[in-house]
DNA sequence: GTCTATACTTCGATAGAC
DNA sequence: GTCTATCGAAGTATAGAC
């Protein structure tokens, strides 16, 4: 019976490996190659420690994501510190979501109903802190709010650095560059945005 | 050896029965679900038959993804039929892009070699043409394709229509309405953008 | 074309010795 | 906590009869 199953302790060095073993897999070779053989062979273990630490390869998922997960949600604070919080808020979504790892869980979400679960519970409090974060972030730029919503703000950025991050991982680029010019400019400010281009007429809102 | 195998022909109902079961398979359970087992059990046949038609697995989903990929290129190509080609575009964005079905072979596409650049090689096809097809609609809508150039139009549409896909699937839902209400604002023109705002003041880029 | 039979591999998971 | 041994299930793929 499951119940009576053993459970390695939470601060276990070979836990920490197996995870590390994981995290490496998984973003090297996709999330299928995670498997409780693999995993040891990495990790240079035998594959039943993978059930002694984690019963299941669920749990095992599970626990990587939040391992993950948490280090998103101090990274997202942390740009608070920023001189330029905007543009730090725009470079930490470029790394966190669109890295590979998390690419991984998204498409894992799919066959794994546990971690689906898991995944939205924390995309949802991620764009919501990401909205708050914004909401001072905009209003500070006096831009409109009312015409920018944070949330949709947040859900755009999360949109472009997360795709554009596939696109890399896939070798494409096309429209990336532009993209990122946009950005900028509108990372940069109305003011200096205006000094970049040269003939800035009809802009596409007004 | 390998040449010497049989291969059914391309026109047989039968495979494209097994195509149908693979799609199926891949939109209801993830691209994990399609084994020859799993994809005989839903068409009513033996396993044996997908070696038959498809020699291996990577030859099927490059089967499935070609004929998906050829549907979205002709979707693509019809939105000019319509009386407004911009917003036929991005509706059409909505429901191809975002389908569980595209969610499922990007996602692949990190384990799968040969579908990796199949669909690397068909998205930027697809990210031409879909800047061509933009490029024309701005300038018709008087939008300054310096400030906004078709490309990365093209790129943040995919991104958008992509990522709620993803989302929706998961079971999210922050800051989508806010953002399809300022689609929905860009697209119906600046004229009646205004319009829809009571105070329009400070737009982001002016 | 479709079937039966089958070979081989890898998977998740458990039991029990040490 | 880590090991050996082992189970049953599911995977890809092939050979050959009909």
């Amino acid at each position: 019976m499951a119940a009576t199953r053993r459970v390695g302790d939470e601060g276990s060095a070979t836990r920490t490996a197996l995870l590390d073993a994981a995290q490496q897999l998984m973003c090297d070779k996709g999330y299928a190659a995670v498997t409780s053989r693999q995993l040891a062979a990495v990790a240079g273990l035998k594959p039943q420690l993978v059930h002694y630490y984690f019963r299941t390869m669920d749990d095992l998922f599970l626990a990587l994501f939040h391992r993950v997960a948490e280090d998103l949600a101090d990274r997202q604070m942390a740009v608070l510190d920023a001189d330029d919080p905007l543009e730090a808020l725009w470079e930490m979504s470029r790394t966190a979501t669109s890295s590979a790892l998390s690419i991984e869980f998204v498409a894992m979400a799919n066959h794994r109903k546990v971690l689906k679960a898991a995944i939205a519970d924390f995309g949802e409090a991620y764009r919501k802190r990401q909205s708050v974060l914004l909401s001072g972030m905009l209003k500070a730029r006096g831009i409109d709010t009312a015409q920018w919503p944070a949330p949709a703000v947040a859900f755009i950025i999360e949109s472009l650095t997360r795709c554009m991050g596939f696109e890399e991982a896939l070798g494409m680029s096309g429209g990336h560059a532009q993209t990122l010019a946009i950005v900028r400019d509108l990372i940069a400010g109305p003011a200096r945005a205006a000094r970049r281009r040269s003939k800035a007429s009809a802009p596409i809102d007004a």
